[in-house]
DNA sequence: GTTTATAGTGACAAAAACGTCAGTATTGTT
DNA sequence: AACAATACTGACGTTTTTGTCACTATAAAC
């Protein structure tokens, strides 16, 4: 996270979020904990094999602190550590929701529109 | 941007969208010309004063590269130009509602549960 | 002829983000 | 005794992002 939101003030809702959600990989493990919950690290990392193990616990473990997410450690061997949406996190839905809807038109238009810059 | 749509392989919405948006400044952009448009550079600035020109700038040029908002010149001195949401643009409303939405849950979230946590 | 306004660009430095590698802990299995 | 599985952490270096500073162009106003 790029800014505190301790240590700033924040005067809009969307500095806020943004404060919060705007993480590289925050809307990816979001969306994982929405299709599927709760889920083990070994779990997202299926869903997200492009982020590596170090990146994902640092993003998880910020969401944790900002109380979106909760750890559940299981006392076990080996180590069984569930993630969960937290009540404030399960509300993130509809953002989650609407930047894969547009998402959806953002390819439908390029597929209309295709590039005329060619990188070369 | 991070990530290059034209260069790599996107399987979700999520990912092509995130590529779009996922910039430090661009729902910030997106929010200024939802609020008021067109706008002028110095007027994005009024709105945005925690953004240095230069980075403004850079972001306002990726966003319209991606088409995401349109970029007019009018050959005045001094000179004008005037920035603009697109078609596919404007459709990030609800988007950046949605992200305004959950800010308000979440500071008033803040507020009921102040932090245990001190920073010393 | 100097200053003003706007919308920039280029070079460079600082900061933040990200990735790699090696290592830890535990206990049950081979 | 060595190895496997899971979920980590620490040190370190690289890459990306962000910021700073100086500079450009133009015509009108003073």
């Amino acid at each position: 996270m790029e800014i505190e939101y301790k240590e700033k003030n924040f005067f809009t809702s969307k500095d806020l979020a943004l404060s919060v959600i705007g993480g590289r990989w925050k809307i990816a493990i979001i969306w994982c904990l929405l299709q599927q919950t709760p889920l083990r690290l070994s779990e997202i990392q299926k869903y997200l094999p492009d982020v590596n193990q170090r990146m994902l616990i640092r993003q998880l473990r910020e969401l944790e602190d900002d109380k979106i997410i909760t750890r559940c450690v299981y006392p076990v061997v080996p180590p069984k550590v569930e993630y969960e949406l937290s009540e404030i996190g399960l509300l993130l839905e509809p953002v989650v929701t609407s930047i894969c809807d547009w998402g959806d038109n953002f390819r439908t238009f390029l597929e209309e529109n295709p590039n005329e810059t060619s990188v070369e």
